[in-house]
DNA sequence: CTACCGATTATCT
DNA sequence: GATAATCGGTAGT
């Protein structure tokens, strides 16, 4: 299975938003059988977070001990714990030019191991079960643990593979944010 | 050390 | 539509 390298994720963060719609995040989970299971969804949405261009972002006010991972390497996960309850899972994403980035994502269709996704988050079905950043990090028990995981390798416990071609792809203000919403910067899978 | 608040979700009216 | 749940990061004292 091929998956994007570090060129793919070396472009403006909106655009390698745009990018991963379609594309497969890949969980390797290990619970204690000795044979991990591959728990995966297809991204449906996305948002991209810029740095001191953007002031919804977390890098907007500069590099402090959680976000210090938007100031590294692209490719690698970015995972924050948020209102005491929830987790979101970004992959680091920049131009050369710019300081920092991260792609959030927001939804997934799963595809593999979706019975051990039910088992997780307490969802009845498939749809309701990663439409949502807090609910995907859940379905797929992604943690802070994976902070900072190369996302470009395969033996990762979290990685990214290619998946399919969208066809339609539609670009909206991004959610749940105060400031700076007049960037459309959330992109999603549209219905043909 | 203390106080405020957030890239959310489930549940209630 | 509105709000509680719940806690770590960040800024300010």
């Amino acid at each position: 299975m091929s998956q994007p390298r570090l060129d793919f994720y070396s472009r403006h963060t909106a655009i390698v938003a745009k990018g991963l719609l379609g594309k497969k995040l890949v969980r390797m989970y290990e619970d204690g059988s000795g044979q991990p299971k591959r728990l995966a969804g297809i991204i449906y949405e996305t948002e991209a977070y810029g740095s001191k261009n953007d002031p919804a972002s977390h890098a907007f006010k500069g590099m402090t001990s959680r976000n210090s991972v938007m100031f590294g390497e692209v490719g690698k996960a970015y995972v924050y714990f948020i209102y005491g309850m929830h987790h979101c899972m970004n992959i680091t994403a920049r131009a050369p030019s710019s300081k920092a980035g991260a792609v959030l994502i927001r939804s997934l269709l799963p595809v593999e191991g979706i019975d051990i996704m039910i088992g997780f988050c307490n969802a009845k079905d498939q749809l309701s079960l990663a439409n949502g950043p807090g609910k995907l990090t859940k379905a797929m028990d992604i943690n802070r643990s994976h902070n900072g995981i190369n996302l470009t390798d395969r033996n990762s416990a979290l990685h990214i593979e290619d998946g399919i071609k969208p066809k339609k792809v539609i670009s909206t203000p991004r959610i749940g944010i105060s400031r700076a919403t007049e960037k459309c910067w959330r992109y999603m899978i549209a219905k043909e």
